[in-house]
DNA sequence: ATCAAGGTTGACAACGCTGTCAAAAAGACT
DNA sequence: AGTCTTTTTGACAGCGTTGTCAACCTTGAT
């Protein structure tokens, strides 16, 4: 292990420090034949700058922190997710020399917000990723802002805003799937919705009736059941669409655990899938390409919005401007198993 | 935000910036008086020391480093093991005050090694937790060794050793589940093995032979089939061994993604779990619990192991003595839903 | 009181790097 | 060659902490 420093290199390339720790920062001004030289010392001493020191020296950090919901708070099958988004950050950290500090946290704890700002103080980042849903909870936000670090927040329902926020068109994708839905000649396509304050889904709901419009069909309560993104209620409500009279052909769930639940129940009560029901999710968890049939769904850019969030951080610390606003990352249709044609 | 320094600090409590160094480090030698001052001002400044700082002036860093297969490399459901890892190194990282690196990383290619080097030498972690199946990969192993960074295994086939690791009692949990489906009034169990390059899985099916001898069954050939630890293989193992004019009555399968596969394999042949076959798996992973039946396994205590680990590398940079050799994390049973008495 | 021994405290120099600003070198023009 | 401008380089002072070691108090024993 090499535990040269600049100095080392800067006496064996026959130039000052300064000099060696403009190379090592590709700063411009640096005459090409003394950059080589340097590059030359580098690597002869395999000589790697010392974190602690330069963060010290320009009493800024490399490091990204990224928040998310405690996933060993409760049994939650959101891993994929959570995985999704490290991926993301480590990304542009990698490319960019930084570090990728993970926090998750528990937002139903009453002290979050003094453990956010504890956090805060003793990793000094550069920037905070926020993960939704605590990027929806207001608490939260305003226990981050109020330290001044600079945050994105992931997905927050879309709603515009003047901070920095990466979302995904939940809207736009839910009315596409349903437009496929009814391309496949399905004319009654139930939906049923999700959590009330989770709003993502609620968007979706809203593109579920877009997508109906748009495909000429009209939009009935009949047809719509509420969840709460869970697996059991996504159960009952497929019972409660399959139960009437003329059941829906399609059923569009606001999230992927209920859309399990309907694909479950079916199971139970023999409809076969896609033949005589179709079924479509959203959010591509990965039990939806395990399970039997396959699932239709959504995929969501979560690793892509990460990525994004990270770049705007990054880029807002380094240049002058901090990008603001919010930027749309769009999802993807995932056509597997559980749709097909209308039957009859 | 504060962003007072120890010397704010001293002269608020009118002490040197050494004493408030001593103070917050809890070193011994301050008399109660003058920590109470210190401690004080340190209150009302609302001071935390710089990292950067302590740890250059230090020169060691508070750094924990967690390495694990991609698995965005290839479309794992292994997002809980990492999970659960991370939860574990973190729970001892927050109490001791360091901080947690990821690096997942794809031991497939060729460059891993100077990879892992390049990120020792950029970070110069305290220590590293390699997690499986990288620590059974001795290129992997090796580059990491050479650097001399403090190396931690998560359970590398339990082959004892003079490096630290951490590992489970695959043999003794697998002798037990087939102790228990014995103990249900079963008699021919059937076992479907794992990856051969898994050496984890292959202790299992030692375990299971064990366990057959412990309850005084003989095993036979003709009760095991090969899988390679994927649900695929499971699905034809499983069609293999109920194929056989005698077939089990309850199968064992060296991990979850497989035993998952014999029950789709059972729910499509019509055969009924557990009332008339009994499936168990190992790993606990979080479709376990989700599936219907839910399944028997053994939970393998992923995050104590890692907090083991994280532990291990931190008494060992902290105190002289470092721990050496393997220590064993016992995994649990799991009974759920998909395995009953014999029939009959 | 006086002194040694031991317990506390502080001065000051690192730690390895970056920021500032001035000095030196290199070009550009007369 | 001389002067001015621009580019390139280096000296040096921090950044906020810890390690070293000497100086300072206490204490208890004489």
């Amino acid at each position: 292990m090499s535990k040269s420093t600049i100095n080392d290199v800067a006496r064996l390339a026959g130039v000052s420090i300064k000099t060696v720790s403009r190379v090592v920062n590709r700063e411009s001004g640096v005459r090409d034949a003394t950059r080589e030289k340097v590059e030359k010392a580098i690597a002869e001493l395999n000589y790697w700058p010392n974190q602690s020191a330069r963060d010290l020296a320009a009493s800024r950090a490399h490091l990204i922190c990224l928040v998310y919901d405690d996933p060993s708070a409760y049994k939650l099958p959101s891993s994929g997710y959570i995985i999704r988004l490290q991926e993301g950050v480590l990304r542009v950290c990698r490319s960019l020399g930084y570090e990728l500090l993970i926090h998750p946290c528990n937002y139903r704890n009453d002290d979050v917000e003094s453990e956010l700002k504890f956090l805060i103080q003793r990793a000094r980042p550069t920037g905070i990723v926020l993960a939704a849903p605590l990027s929806n909870i207001p608490k939260i936000v305003r226990a981050i802002s109020a330290t001044g670090t600079p945050l994105v927040r992931l997905s927050p329902g879309q709603k515009l805003s003047k901070e920095m926020v990466v979302a995904t068109n939940d809207r736009e994708f839910a009315a596409e799937m349903t437009c496929y839905l009814a391309s496949l000649g399905h004319r009654r396509i139930g939906f049923i919705t999700g959590h009330p304050r989770h709003k993502a889904v609620g968007h979706r709901f809203e593109g579920y009736k877009a997508g109906l419009k748009a495909s000429g069909l009209t939009f009935s309560e009949e047809l719509v059941a509420a969840g709460d993104n869970s697996f059991g209620s996504g159960e009952a409500a497929a019972l409660k669409l399959l139960d009437r009279k003329s059941r829906p052909t399609a059923i569009f769930a606001a999230n992927d655990d209920m859309a399990v639940g309907v694909l479950r129940v079916a199971d139970r009560l023999g409809i076969r899938v896609p033949d005589e029901l179709s079924i479509a999710g959203c959010d591509d968890i990965t039990l939806a390409e395990q399970i039997h049939p396959a699932l239709t769904t959504i995929r969501q850019p979560f690793a892509a919005m990460a990525e994004k969030a990270t770049l705007m951080l990054v880029k807002g610390t380094e240049e002058s401007e901090a990008p603001k606003g919010t930027v749309i990352v769009p999802g993807a249709l995932k056509i597997r198993e559980s749709t097909g044609p209308a039957p009859g």
